[in-house]
RNA sequence: GCCGUUGUAGCUCAGUGGUAGAGCACUUCCUUGGUAAGGAAGAGGUCGUGAGUUCAAUUCUCAUCAACGGCUCCA
């Protein structure tokens, strides 16, 4: 006999091999029913494998993240089976379970394309192999097996799996005709999966490296009920009308066009006035912290891209240069060397660090044809740039000042929704990724580290993944249909001062070189209102919005009275329109909704004979007649404490 | 850049081997209407671009450009 323990700390004996379906069904018939996988001493089972020494047991449902995962597993394999069913031949790769939901299964398919119409074949296959009930079957293999089994096969793809495991505890998992080497685990039968969605058909290459093949990669989703499957794609439907590119479009934030090329967003009227204000907005606050704003040209020759370092390793993301009288220009990537030249034109005295230099520099990014995302991932962009040239002893004020102000943006905008991101150089490649410069990537690494800890500020770490001059700390967001973006930057440059040869007179009369901290709290334009769109689902706030009210007459016999309405509005610093076309209230009232106007004045004879507005806030409906002035004292006190109204 | 898909009016989308259609938006007229679509008429597209097949191409084929879903990349 052994003891289970429960997560409540209740124990229980069973017989030696009992599984978890069976201390299931000993609790209720309809507990097994929804048991799909089991954590078993804190690792993840499947429900039907034996247990044989005391153990902790929890019983993973649905409602648990390893169920689903676990379920999507299986369902990968499901695919699998219907893939091989219609395509005989085909290799598989791996079929992982996604964090964000669903699944993907890669393959080779050899010379066969697979179009996305043969998605709903393979959809109805699933579908027949789920209702078939299809026990997953567990079985170990010593490794000379294993290896004998897919050399037999030509299996390239599982040897190569097969290649990194270790002998002893390779498993084999095997569900109607389909076997898989698979580590496990899954649900206990095909019978589960009860709606099957497959989305989407993609390339992707063997081991993520584009020198390698490109595979078949297909994605899906599935869920044990038909009602969940529909919540999901409604679901997909409403962050669909989240979408910056269609808000941006609708709203009439930006444009692009065929002339002009790709990633090259043209601004419209309502979207300039978003920039406005967000640059209105930065220089306060970078004023208020001692920031001195410079301005830099869009280019620059080819000699300072290589005292930068920039030339020649990351000149596939620079636009081409262009020659003149014998001399190759760039089109500036980044605003950091032209800012060092700042800093260099006169000499420096240590009384002058911090120096803070600040700019909304125009860059353009050579970004890979397929990378480019609406506002997202452009090759024109403007980024609410600074270096600050600091010493050693005032940098992590100065550090921790800068992510200061990152949460101080977020307050203003309610942004919840990110991860701080802690990006560190990887040892192993230094001198080639990274400076060879180990003990400063150490040190600053802890430096920032402390920052992070001290201001109490939850971050995740991430080897590999800084920038080459030194550690950052980046702020991840997601996009409305799920893509990860960097928001916002915060960068350590122990490397560029030396590059640039920059320099201050410390308090001995020495020579010292500064550390540069190169920062984006608002990272682009492009970016930062891309997000706000889908943040605000193009609702914003008052302070944001490019039309503030919108004043509209119940008839034209009002429209004296809504043009003095307007004048006052207008002279208040309100940005406001009045709807002068021949239309009903209603049909008024509906277009302002639309274009999510936050504050619409309805005015008719009984405002007229009072002086006042009827007053609707977007989204809200009808908030009664208000005097002209108390409106205008309302909102202008709305803008000017830039209150983040988050409608729903 | 790679794999797959798409490209028809300002927008959303039908449609066809015999030189195109709807709704919304737009213009004009009627209506002067009180909190999410009043009515009528009109204008608007050489069907992304180039080439090929054909008596004939928006439709079929190829190329190219762009967008979309991924992969890779993101200093």
């Amino acid at each position: 006999m052994i003891k289970i323990t429960f997560p409540d700390g209740a124990r229980k004996e069973f017989e030696s091999g009992v599984t978890a379906m069976d201390v299931a069904k000993s609790i209720s018939e309809g507990l097994a029913r929804k048991v799909i996988a089991a954590n078993v001493n804190g690792e993840v089972w499947d429900a039907t494998r034996p247990i044989n020494d005391d153990a902790n047991l929890i019983l993973l449902t649905w409602s648990d993240t390893d169920g689903k995962k676990t379920f999507w597993h299986s369902s990968a394999h499901l695919m699998a089976e219907a893939v091989e069913a219609t395509y005989p031949g085909v290799k598989f790769w791996v079929g992982p379970a996604l964090d964000s939901g669903g699944f993907y299964y890669d393959m080779d398919l050899g010379d066969r394309k697979l179009s996305e119409e043969e998605l709903a074949g393979l959809e109805k296959k699933m579908n027949e192999l789920a209702k078939t009930n299809s026990a997953y079957i567990r079985k170990e293999m010593p490794k000379a097996e294993a290896v004998q089994y897919f050399t037999e096969k030509g299996d390239e793809y599982k040897l190569d799996l097969l290649s990194n495991l270790e002998d002893g505890g390779i498993t084999f998992y095997t569900q109607g005709n389909f076997t898989d080497l698979c580590r496990g685990p899954h649900i206990p039968n095909t019978g589960l999966i009860k709606a099957i969605k497959l989305t989407s058909v993609a390339g992707a290459y063997w081991k993520g490296d584009e020198k390698n093949k490109m595979l078949t990669r297909v994605y899906g989703i599935a869920f044990p009920a038909q009602k969940e499957l529909d919540e999901y794609l409604a679901m997909l439907e409403e962050a669909k009308k989240r979408d910056h590119r269609k808000l941006g479009k609708e709203l009439g934030i930006y444009t692009m066009d065929d002339d002009v090329g790709p990633g090259l967003p043209l601004w419209l009227p309502n979207g300039t006035v978003i920039i406005e204000e967000l640059e209105k907005l930065a220089k306060e606050t970078e004023e208020a912290a001692e920031y001195k704003r410079v301005v830099t040209p869009h280019i620059a020759k080819e000699s300072m891209y290589l005292t930068s370092g920039h030339l020649p390793y990351y000149a596939d993301s620079m636009f081409p240069p262009m020659e003149l009288e014998g001399q190759k220009y760039y089109l500036k990537a980044m605003n950091c060397p032209h800012h060092h030249k700042i800093f260099d034109a006169e000499p420096k005295s240590y009384k002058d660090l911090p120096l803070r230099l600040a700019e909304y520099g125009t860059c353009y990014r050579y970004e890979q044809s397929g990378e480019l995302f609406g506002l997202m991932r452009v090759r024109c962009l403007h980024m609410n740039d600074a270096h600050i040239y600091c010493t050693e002893e005032q940098f992590a004020e100065e550090f921790r000042a800068v992510n200061d102000m990152y949460l101080k943006y977020f307050k203003i905008f309610g942004i919840d929704k990110y991860v701080m991101r802690l990006s560190l150089h990887n040892p192993e490649k230094l001198g080639q990724k990274y400076v060879d410069e180990p003990e400063l990537w150490i040190k600053t690494e802890t430096m920032v580290r402390k920052v992070l800890v001290e201001s109490n500020i939850p971050f995740v770490e991430v080897k590999d993944e800084a920038a080459f001059y030194g550690p950052k700390i980046d702020v991840q967001i997601w996009s409305a249909i799920g893509r990860e973006f960097t928001l916002a930057t915060n960068q350590v440059d122990f490397n560029s001062g030396n590059k640039f040869k920059l320099s201050y007179t410390n308090q001995n009369n020495e020579p010292g070189v500064p550390l540069i901290i190169h920062r984006a709290p608002l990272g682009t334009h492009e970016r930062f209102i891309g997000f706000l769109l889908e943040h605000y689902a193009g609702k914003f706030p008052v302070w944001l919005a490019p039309l503030q009210a919108k004043i509209l007459p119940i008839s034209d016999k009002f429209m004296d009275y809504c043009k003095n309405v307007l004048k006052q509005l207008k002279k208040a610093g309100i940005r406001a329109e009045i709807d002068d076309r021949n239309e009903k209230i209603g049909k008024k009232i509906r277009d302002t909704e639309l274009h999510k106007v936050p504050y619409m004045l309805v005015v008719g004879e009984k405002e007229m004979n009072e002086n006042k507005v009827s007053v609707r806030r977007q989204g809200k409906g009808d908030a009664g007649a208000k005097d002209v002035a108390e409106f205008i004292a309302g909102v202008k006190e709305e803008i000017e404490n830039r209150e983040n109204v988050v409608l729903s």
